[in-house]
DNA sequence: ACCTGAACACCGTTCAAGT
DNA sequence: ACCTGAACACCGTTCAAGT
């Protein structure tokens, strides 16, 4: 499918292989992504990433701070209040993590390590500040709101990742795809909402959930 | 520590594995758990447990399903209004998520497959109902309401595992622990609220997410 | 029926050797 | 300075053999 396979013969560099982290998880959403097929995809051994990063971790976090400049950059486009842009910052942060399941599957971790997270707190501390949020609740505020958008993501993305049901089939990210074998006799409410729980899609959930955080923001 | 390591003689069941796997979650937060350390800890060679799961997926969600037993056995203990009960159900699952970061952290997919998951669902879905929900904005509610708990509680058990910073130093639960080597002078709101940033306690935000999301249910 | 232990395929990581 | 390839330690999983 992809164009660019094994032909890459140009001196690695930390952005290069960043790149080519990022389009193997694009590619291949399902696939474990290993040293191996990251070497065959930049046409390098598989042990050539350790001049260029610590280990698999330090990679792995450098491209979620690649993610997380994305959004950023994709959201400094969008006008309007300051609510308008801070949603579709978020939005934009899980359409991202759907796009990169592999990667960002491991980014429920909050930490910021470089300079694309450190941007995307900025831009949510600073979108906040327009709200007219300062000192404490502003803090909190960040929290409440980076915290589930992050969380949330990452969740989604490891079940797409996970591949039951039919993750992603249509684009839509199911919260729940099975009840298992459970009887469900013994739990009515669940029994009698089965189908509605069923139906859930996990960005419509990911929507409600910013906009109760934001209305108690406001 | 542990006063039952290797003395384990008796005939394996599902369940005696699910009790030594959460065992060692909560007494090595920080350790990989692996087949081989569980034989270790049952007597039992590490390929004695294909006997009765299929695969380390399956005993993991077996013991996630345990987990969220628990949380449900706990909360109904729990008297006092519609909320105060679903609140006391969602934080025994963060705390219960803390103590066991190990298999938590692998827990941010939503589906239920066994029935402690389910009586998770069910028992959410009972409250909000109490609270006078029902059909369509129930659903909703009870969507926001768990992903937020499961996710959060996800994100937080990973950065225990991470180990990043001072994370369950003292039972707190560090939102950020680092700004990495990020010059933050590029990014002045962040800079201005770098401590007040770096002390941000994981289950504060927690408890404030909730307390948002519910405060638009009601 | 249940458990053992050898074996396999894989993976991250290290390191001496190449260019 | 950067990359290769052999080697190591580990891990999940399979399967024939034991009891």
């Amino acid at each position: 499918m992809a164009a660019k396979t094994g032909n890459r013969r140009a001196r690695l560099d930390r952005s290069m292989i960043v790149d080519a982290i990022l389009q193997l998880a694009r590619d291949e959403p399902r696939a474990r992504i290993t040293f191996k097929r990251l070497g065959q995809a930049l046409g390098v051994d598989a042990t050539a990433m350790y001049r260029h990063f610590r280990n698999k971790d330090e990679l792995t976090r450098a491209a979620l701070d690649r993610l997380s400049a994305m959004a950023v950059a994709d959201a400094e486009t969008v006008t309007g209040d300051w609510r308008e842009r801070l949603e579709a910052h978020l939005l934009r942060i899980a359409e991202l993590s759907l796009e990169h399941p592999s990667i960002a599957a491991e980014g429920a971790i909050l930490d910021p390590v470089g300079p694309g997270d450190v941007a995307g707190d900025e831009f949510v501390l600073a979108r906040l500040s327009d709200a007219g949020l300062a000192g404490a609740p502003l803090v909190r505020a960040y929290a409440a709101v980076s915290g589930f958008a992050l969380a949330q993501s990452a969740a989604m993305a490891q079940e797409v990742v996970a591949g039951r049901g039919a993750a992603a089939r249509d684009g839509s990210i199911p919260w729940i795809s099975t009840f298992g074998s459970v009887d469900l006799t013994d739990y009515p409410l669940v029994n009698e909402y089965r189908e509605a729980l069923l139906s859930i899609d996990g960005m419509t959930v990911y929507r409600a959930g910013i906009a109760a955080i934001l209305d108690s923001v406001a």
